[in-house]
DNA sequence: TTGTAGGCGTTATCAC
DNA sequence: GTGATAACGCCTACAA
């Protein structure tokens, strides 16, 4: 019934030559070292019996699976199909493949799947996942193993990394509220134990002080997760001592529609009555009613730069560790509009 | 630098016994045939050493690798972020882990993907790219790989399959806009060589038969892939000879995006002007403008019990090859009224 | 109950 | 340039 599998050996007494010698001649990197001859009549006898190397056997001998560890919070986020898109995409055309492990954002689970990983030999990690104190980057390190962070940064180690200028993308969302005419902007700030919560309300602040405006405290929420019903959470309390705000800056897209739909619940409508700006510019975000306002950046480009990064290191470049920022681009759609009193004056 | 490497040997050394004994002593399967004592003291060395068995040599070994092939057309089609969640979670529960491939709908790349997993000696696959004929499917079946296919199914072999009630499905959606009073419904179908495209215009027409209406040929359009310019090419035909149409049954959720755009484009509002049935309610399709309406069926359980299936059949299950359909449920939302003209009679 | 030995398929390191 | 040999880490008859 199952196929008899051809080896190696099969290939060698096919060609008459010995394995160690067939294997020279189908490896790519060593074919040099056997004649032309010798070559051609091996890599026929394996194009003939239908060889295929066993990538195990050779991941064995050679410590190297050709496989990478891939910890996203949640494939369930529209944030990452395109993200790990780009990164299988790239690590394919060098021969790997990613094992993808979900998180849940539990630090257990990805204690877990971290080792899982490292007990199938996984050649490097890309983490979506990164919390800015990390124990287990530590982990990696010491055992040798290449990692780059994606989308967030740490703050204990220092990591190559691809992610989008946080700060900077906040302040052209937040620019663009005043430019409207709004100067009581709410903040639905997220995780502050992530870079992309820290540092896009940080940017927040800063964009704010930079316009003249203040910050009401009362009108800034921190979310301990980007999910939905955290979002309308904690635009519930924003909206509760409302307190003449007619705009909101979400920390991501996610946040912004958990604001859409506690809007929704008190009866106001979204342009007219509260502005609201998101971030990540997700994937069908642009569908929403309204479409939404909000911080676009290369979601497929995080995932091959990632790639590029990672194979680097895998293949022992040595250099200065590189961290890289992509250019944040604001999208501007129905979510955001003129406050509904006009202009009020400073 | 690199942490060295605990091996077996290590474990058995440490524990004083033969590594033949530690490894009884290690796998549960094998525990009972060592003594109690000597267990404890293996597992305890291997604690505190902080043994990973090699899950590589075990593969080599053993011939299972505890890997599964995963094929689907593409991660950024929110239909399936859920479903390989789903089977990613069931199969980790047995050690299993996935290795995802897109496919993008093409054969070659479906072919080279397929295999670089043989390559890596996958246990099984779970495919969610499934045509109706498929020379692959025979591959894998003449090397003893089991294989379930989700959401789709096949014609040539019967393989084990998790898929939705598709004809049930659309029947259920045709009722509901004939209920409204639509008299002239239109068609979006999918790719007729796959089985969701199929099944789902077979339904089409059965169902218009049931409520006694005849289908316009006019009026029906075949989008050669499951994507959103596809649907709204589609819709654009099916608008220039009109022809008295106030609905539109698509065959999927992203024909039926296609087919808001071309609304738009027309100038038409839905539902005023025509009402717009989807399939598959995938995720955030609710929040679109309008609501989509459309058939729900449970994503992550395809998953799961494919992932089920695929271990059955891995651990030798014999018996019969179990075909599941899950259920469909309609979701009416935004996107369906009563025609303009109020009820036409029939 | 535990030890011995061989091998899974490949490649690295020797010789020749 | 090619062949022989050993080893990667683990498991499993078989023997003791």
């Amino acid at each position: 019934m199952a196929e008899e599998v051809v080896t190696l050996k099969d290939v060698a007494r096919q060609a008459g030559v010995h394995p160690a010698t067939a294997s020279r001649a189908l490896n790519p990197e060593t074919r040099l070292l056997v004649s032309e001859d010798t070559a051609t009549r091996v890599l026929a006898a394996a194009a003939q019996l239908g060889y295929r190397p066993n990538a195990v056997a050779r991941s064995l001998r050679t410590r190297r699976s050709h496989t990478i560890g891939v910890l996203i919070p949640d494939l369930n986020n529209p944030l990452f199909p395109p993200i790990v898109r780009g990164l299988e995409d790239r690590l394919s055309a060098d021969g790997y493949v990613a094992l993808i492990g979900n998180t849940d954002g539990d630090e257990q689970r990805e204690r877990i799947v971290f080792e899982q990983m490292r007990a199938r030999h996984v050649d490097g990690y890309a983490l979506a996942t990164a919390h800015l104190q990390n124990p287990m980057l530590a982990d990696a390190v010491r055992a040798g193993l290449p990692v780059v962070l994606m989308n967030r940064t740490a703050e204990d180690y220092s990591f190559p990394s691809v992610s989008v200028d946080n700060e900077r993308g906040i302040q052209m969302a937040v620019s663009h509220l005043v430019s409207l005419g709004h100067r009581r902007i709410a903040c639905i700030a997220g995780p502050q134990d992530v870079s992309t919560g820290l540092n896009r309300y940080r940017g927040f602040l800063a964009a704010m002080r930079e316009a003249g405006l203040t910050v009401d405290p009362e009108l800034v929420a921190f979310a301990d997760a980007f999910a939905i019903d955290k979002g309308r959470e904690c635009a519930r309390q924003i909206l509760a001592k409302r307190a003449g705000c007619t705009a909101v800056a979400a920390a991501n897209d996610m946040l912004a529609v958990g604001c859409y739909a506690a809007l929704e619940e008190a009866g106001l409508d979204c342009p007219a009555d509260m502005s609201v700006v998101g971030f990540n510019d997700m994937p069908f975000i642009d569908m929403l009613r309204p479409p939404l306002t909000t911080i676009a950046f290369p979601h497929y480009q995080v995932g091959t730069e990632a790639a590029q990064l990672l194979i680097e290191r895998i293949n022992g470049a040595e250099g200065p560790v590189k961290i890289l920022y992509l250019a944040p681009q604001l999208k501007i759609r129905g979510s955001t509009a003129p406050p509904a009193g006009g202009d009020s004056a400073k």
